[in-house]
DNA sequence: GCCTTTTTGTGAAACGTATCACGTGCATTT
DNA sequence: AAATGCACGTGATACGTTTCACAAAAAGGC
């Protein structure tokens, strides 16, 4: 095994003439004399002396590893995120150490172990395992998702962001929305995107619809609904929130072979705007998500020394940007 | 500091009755009495031991961790590579530690540094720094770029797919080719695309030419291209073989601005195929790269205990994917 | 039933670092 | 000039494992 060769402390203190702490002192920035930190920095350049990580977790139980837990980084929207925090880490200078769950609560439930067996410093998730289990041993920050009282939460403003597409719609002229949403079965956060919807067409009193679906039930639910609301070419709705941009494009396309464009017929918001956050024009009209921001909030709270008073919910706001499925006053 | 309560195998040892040793032999699957592991194990479930991934790194100088050093996770083909990786890895009981250097040569080698320090046992690395420093103490596999002579690459079957793009065009009629590619200065497997591409044109008498441009000189200079080449609304080139699917996406749009549709006017093929492994058709026509294959060998060769007969540079095969930018028959 | 072989539990040593109580030498004070 | 304080280098110790030489017990052969 060639690693074995690898010097150690006690080589360049040898090497350097000095005594072992010293050497140690030297590479923890600790107060060392001039002369000798110059001789203890030489010594170790000639003999390619690199500090060993695991050595020193093992005294210090800090390993400035931080686990990041995701359902994948496929979708544009968990690869920025993971882009993100991955930025955000670095720059505090811990690392990343990234798990893909694929949605398995199991595998979430068999990561979240792991990152705890293998030491880390904490961890950021985006779970959907009802009833995780989270030692308190190790920090952990839950991204979008509720998991228990004594683990805070980070998520954007969903409710707000429901709120503002209503809104929006309605001042773009619509009159009769609609809400469209598939996702999890397990509740987030970002149902309520729903909630802010109905709560301001309520308040507004405009009449609204609302079709939700689970992954498993696939995108024909939609199309057949669609469909069942066109009468002479004409759409019942003139208004359309979907919960996720990549819904929203797959609803244009569909509404568009069934021969309703949008922003002419029908004016149609989404929801993310990862498209802005990766230096593209969004492709659709969105509530936009402020992935950099909320990735930093993870971070911060995850590494806070002080974790006393810490909110459980944290709530980042969300806006609005023009995409082109909204004809928007210039 | 709460960690420190942890419980050790020394305290598994006392609570079960037995030796050090003993602990140590049931927790790394060593021959021990039935009746003895089933004590240990119980002893450690009562105290919620798990073993301390740092002090057996220490010991072992195995970490099971391999370190990603990859440009960003945005760009689709990233992502998908990425994600390969991580389900590579895990399969394998590695864990996937992550880094985005955006390009930047200095944060490549500042990671590579850092993964070194970091005592991981290997690492993945798709860098653009022409004169990359890897220590030879740590296994280094390079994706898609020649780093040097001990450093086995990874890539797909560039020089082929060219070769493939070229082909296809010819056999759907086309007779004046063009290649368009937009990418970094430092030249990578990647360009051999190109030279596939020539050699097929050359080699069967096509007319065909080229335009080579860097990532700083943007697309509007294909703009300009195409719009010179087009008299009479009509382009003067019937077959375009692009780079990247992304390219060819864009380049498609910028034709149909200009008047000229794939691919009733002009027949379009693009490279990578990553739609295809994120489970969407893909959005045209393109050269695939077998992208969870070459996650998978990029492990493999990594993990290889015995290094001494590998080849220094290992291409897979690229398959083509009919995508809608095509006139294929049925 | 004795000796050999095999199996299996034991405890000490070592991995490379951080830390801490200590010792040395030098400057400052009176 | 002696006493005091300060700054800084020293080296032993401990962190939680794995490993290894050893001992003890069980199994097998005649």
């Amino acid at each position: 095994m060639r690693r074995s060769s690898a010097p150690t402390m006690k080589d360049v203190a040898r090497e350097a003439g000095v005594a072992l702490g010293t050497v140690s002192k030297v590479f923890n920035n600790a107060p060392v004399g001039e002369e000798y930190r110059q001789r203890v920095l030489e010594a170790a350049k000639r003999l390619g002396y690199q500090v060993n990580n695991y050595a020193r977790g093992l005294k210090t139980n800090r390993t400035y590893a931080v686990a990041v837990v995701l359902p994948n980084i496929i979708n544009p929207f968990f690869s920025v995120l993971a882009q993100n925090l991955c930025q955000a880490l670095t720059k505090r200078g811990y690392r990343m150490f990234l798990s893909i769950t694929d949605f398995d609560p199991e595998a979430e439930q068999r990561y979240i172990h792991m990152a705890q067996q293998n030491q880390v410093d904490g961890i950021i998730g985006l779970t959907y395992n009802p009833n995780l289990q989270v030692a308190d041993k190790v920090p952990f920050v839950s991204f979008d998702r509720y998991v228990s009282p004594d683990v805070p939460c980070v998520a954007s403003d969903n409710f707000g962001g429901g709120q503002m597409a209503a809104k929006k719609l309605v001042e773009l002229g619509c009159q009769r929305l609609l809400f469209l949403r598939i996702g999890s079965t397990v509740a987030g956060e970002s149902d309520k995107r729903r909630d802010g919807f109905e709560s301001f067409c309520r308040g507004a009193g405009v009449e609204h619809d609302t079709l939700y679906l689970r992954d498993s039930d696939g995108l024909d639910p939609f199309r057949d609904f669609l469909q069942a609301h066109i009468h002479q070419g004409r759409l019942d709705y003139d208004g359309i929130f979907c919960c996720t941009d990549v819904l929203a494009l797959e609803i244009r396309n569909m509404l568009s072979a069934l021969g309703v464009h949008a922003p002419e017929d029908v004016q149609l918001i989404g929801f993310d705007g990862t498209a802005i956050h990766m230096g593209r024009a969004p492709e659709c009209s969105t509530i936009v998500q402020p992935i950099p921001l909320l990735a930093e909030t993870c971070v911060d709270i995850l590494l806070k020394e002080d974790k006393s008073d810490l909110p459980s919910l944290i709530c980042l706001p969300v806006s609005y940007a023009p995409g082109g499925t909204t004809q928007d006053p210039v």
